[in-house]
DNA sequence: ACAAAAATTTAGATTTGTCTAAAAATAGAT
DNA sequence: ATCTATTTTTAGACAAATCTAAATTTTTGT
């Protein structure tokens, strides 16, 4: 089946959000999609005669399987074309998120196809995030919040938990991006800020929000 | 000024359109995009509005300077995505121009300043027609029809005057492509048909409408 | 349990791009 | 010069995606 440009940013914000929540609400989409409630009340109403989301007035919506399916379709697109701003054009991965917004719906999957195999089967983007393959298939992995990591133990930071240019702009100032080695020297019970030392440089504070936006392994 | 990419497609098929020609009428734009001649009327009353076109009336449409400039941006994305995806992607050069037609509208100017860049700046698209730099100039080939060519004069296939499935689907049965040498061994005044032969290889019967939609250059 | 607050849906309108049918203008032919 | 055929425009309608305002349903706090 074929969507619309529309359709697909409900599809991929239904996709979002749905993740740890039951269903997704009215106005979670809205604020998610910077439009009105009584919009996505209107793109609801499509998308379940569309078979692509469980829906029931008042009652919140799901994906179907169906919808699953296209969703990570969309999202394979959007982390593929990242990776190839990020890694054949030089871009900032602090500049990507709004052109792979667009590029997500070019709809040849000859050309995603082709584009995997140009960049070498990626599993990852510039964000940490896992990209989806040709089926649908994704890696899950097992984040565990900077905020919650033990103290002076080296870890790694492997994602990012949201694209925003104000988050992205607060990293590159703090010296902060994808594989950046650090441990958590200090937490204040205060404001539940953190002072880390970053892997043979400098210590730099973190405010609570930022580290729970953060994402890292141990080493 | 921002477009939509209805409004692109208009703009770039008047300036395609517009080339020999001193107007466009409302039917040549009707067939070319494949809408009624009442839709195109529509469109020409608002790209005239914004003073991207010069239209009156029953008296046929130009692009303004504005408007080419716009269009040479269009025209620049296109064949720089088609170049892209024949040389990165390897794509036929008879499957990229639908791709292009969609990636044209991605409206990232520094997307297309870096992508340029990664390819290398390359002058002409897969089907040997010239890419516009990034301040709108074209180089403006001399195109001399095969039809018109030199008997026994040895030349070298430039481009194609058509993007058409059919046609490139030909010229591959044929064993013609870009940069194909060969020369002319007759002309048949009956139908015009023309006998080629292939730089060393076999000689080839081509129709006076092929003939008439393939550029080429003396060696 | 019920009233107030919040969330959601409905009703009706708007913009964009398209269509069909009918009217008007232009071009072509005798 | 006039009639006819062709081209183009106008008028009115429709689907997609959005909005505002009002109505309805659900949730929450006492
Ligand atoms: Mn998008
Ligand atoms: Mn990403
Ligand atoms: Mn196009
Ligand atoms: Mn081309």
């Amino acid at each position: 089946m074929k969507f619309t440009m529309a359709e697909e940013n409900y599809i991929k914000a239904v996709y979002h959000l749905q993740h740890g929540q039951e269903v997704v609400s009215t106005n979670a989409l809205s604020a998610e999609l910077q439009t009105k409630p009584a919009s996505v009340t209107d793109m609801l109403k499509k998308l379940k005669a569309k078979k692509i989301i469980n829906y029931e007035p008042y009652r919140g919506v799901k994906l179907s399987a169906e919808g699953k399916k296209v969703a990570l379709g969309i999202i394979r697109k959007h982390r593929l074309w990242e990776y190839f701003l990020v890694d054949k054009l030089q871009f900032g991965w602090d500049e990507v998120h709004e052109v792979a917004e667009e590029l997500e719906h070019i709809s040849s999957n000859k050309l995603i196809d082709k584009l995997d195999e140009f960049l070498g089967h990626p599993k990852f983007d510039p964000h940490g995030d896992p990209i989806p393959d040709s089926k649908g298939k994704i890696i899950a992995q097992p984040q565990e919040q900077l905020s919650r990591a033990l103290l002076h133990t080296p870890v790694e930071i492997t994602a990012v938990g949201s694209q925003s240019t104000e988050l992205l702009e607060l990293l590159k100032h703090k010296g902060l991006q994808m594989g950046t080695r650090l441990e958590v020297k200090k937490v204040f019970d205060f404001d539940g800020s953190l002072e880390l030392r970053i892997k043979n440089q400098q210590v730099v504070t973190v405010s609570r929000e930022l580290a729970s936006v953060l994402f890292v392994k141990s080493l």
